[in-house]
DNA sequence: CAGGTTCATGAAACCGGTTACATTGCCAAT
DNA sequence: ATTGGCAATGTAACCGGTTTCATGAACCTG
């Protein structure tokens, strides 16, 4: 038994008759090694854990598609788990982790982060993805939400045009940030903003209230761009015609942003690069490998002008 | 010990004060149980495997989707990996799923599966998804990739257009059917078939080609959603109309199909349903639950006429 | 040919839980 | 007071691998 461990695996000190042996004995009898057994006694289960607060969207399946591409590339695996919700759905998401991955990746964009902080086991490693970290010593990966805004709110506001904002979640991180972006952008105070939630239906109703406005305003930078192309379908159905009347940017970037018409203008986040760069820092620390310098790094993102703002700049 | 592993079940045959005792030292010390250990002894992982082809576009997010969906309703994980490429990486991914999950689904359109059969342990629950089966007993979800494929080029055939295809990968049993479907649709010969990969990228070339044709035809059927897209994107680009000169529709009816201007038209499947209830069946067979019968349900895609067709049936 | 070295193999401990079974203590019934 | 029953707790086996260590055979070397 402790000969074919080391047959299967491929350790050198079994003679190659021996080794025969036990490979043709695994394949005759259909024989696959047990991981839980393996992991149990070897304390690695190859394995890399992704939390995200949910799975609806392209955005998610970006950051999903970045990481696998990682951890394949490594013979690693893995496990996805969604905290749809809150932050204790979170918690709970990150305790069931142990024993099943060797680090993680987590994305937590909910503004009250101390539950899930105390839930992060301290022999787990873990990277941080858009989660708000307030000084904590974590490796974390960000996106610079608010100099992304600042520049699309900047860039819809030139020749003086008036900007409105549809926000996104109130509870949550990144759409704060971004609506900070907004409003010093607009030199610290707002204009109009409404109310949404990430959702294509959120801004859908967002340009049906924008399109009956009497005192509309020329442009509006929507906090992702689902909710800009929920905006942008209301005000096409409703004769408001993009960009001539009213200019519209996103954020995120996402591959649909490029698809509609008039194509997107919006914030270029690329996730995928960014979740893949998480989970090669992931794999680094695991392997004890990371001198844990710097802890943050903060992408900015790049601003995507497109047809939806097109002509906007010289108003 | 005992007293503790019954305690943090929720076991009743413990004592209040012992229970209270044995949950503050865990909240103190911060311990979680290790998933691993816990999966070896009780034979349960509380997770469910699904094995995908590839993680990239939409399509594949909604089956994600779908899954997770079911999963998390019963309190259950789900482990994704994917096969990138061919039958035997989808094998290795089967082989290191034992251990690690209760079940699989597993969805894997290559032409030959006999290596991935011989890699299905026969312990391991497994609910397969648009998979050519071919007679072996198993449970299954499949569309019916041929009857979509006849509605939609019907639909494209009308008044006696004239219809081309651009087909998906070669290897691959989704393409072969839906290529079937357009030949049938026909009468049972090929108009005009270019090869694609299921890639935008390839329905742009394809595109290309259409509109530089001296004898073009007057209809397109894409293989999949985002070859139609790619196409619909060079035809416009070349000045070709959509769909006043070349009526165009794809396959899967993916989230943007219907965002594209014009919208797209295309063969819904709801792949997020079927995924969802393959992960019901797979819980049910886990159970035991399930009485197997009956082994593969087969569901009709419906045809979604959009834009980028109107007109088509009277022309 | 004796003694030491190398190396493949087998035995047993271990990973961290769960659970069958043994033990203990308490109370009621005889 | 003794006994039987029952429920709470402790003990130990077990899940299926990996790995340390002991064993012994073959091979060198002087």
């Amino acid at each position: 038994m402790a000969s074919a461990s080391r047959a299967l695996n491929g350790l050198d000190n079994v003679t190659p008759q021996m080794r025969e042996r036990v490979i043709g004995a695994a394949q005759r009898l259909r024989y696959f090694p047990h991981t839980a057994a393996r992991a149990l006694s070897t304390r690695r289960s190859d394995t890399l854990g992704v939390v995200l607060p949910d799975l609806h969207g392209e955005f998610f399946s970006e950051v999903i598609r970045g990481s696998d591409l990682a951890a394949r590339a490594r013979g690693l695996h893995l496990l996805v788990s969604t905290s749809h919700g809150n932050e204790d759905e979170a918690a709970a998401a990150i305790r069931s982790m142990r024993g099943r991955v060797d680090g993680l990746i987590l994305m937590s964009p909910y503004v009250d982060e101390d539950v899930l902080f105390e839930n992060l086991a301290d022999d787990l490693p873990t990277v941080l993805i858009n989660t708000r970290i307030e000084g904590r010593p974590r490796v974390a990966f960000c996106v610079d939400n608010h100099a992304g805004a600042v520049a699309a709110v900047k860039h819809l506001a030139a020749g003086g045009s008036r900007v409105a904002h549809i926000a996104g979640p109130a509870d949550n991180f990144e759409s704060e940030e971004r609506r900070r972006g907004y409003r010093d952008a607009l030199g610290g105070s707002e204009d109009i903003v409404i109310q949404g939630d990430f959702s294509e239906e959120s801004g859908y109703r967002a340009g049906v209230r924008f399109a009956a406005m009497a005192d509309r305003p020329r442009a509006i930078f929507a906090a992702n761009d689902m909710m800009a192309i929920g905006c942008l379908l209301a005000l096409l159905e409703l004769g408001v015609r993009v960009p001539a009347e009213v200019a519209l940017a996103g954020f995120d970037d996402v591959p649909v942003a490029r698809l509609v018409r008039p194509s997107l203008t919006t914030v270029r986040t690329d996730i995928a690069d960014l979740s893949r760069r998480a989970a090669e820092r992931l794999v680094a620390v695991i392997a004890g490998e990371d001198n844990v310098e710097p802890l943050l790094e903060i992408t900015r993102p790049k601003l995507v002008v497109r047809e939806s703002s097109a002509g906007i700049s010289n108003a």
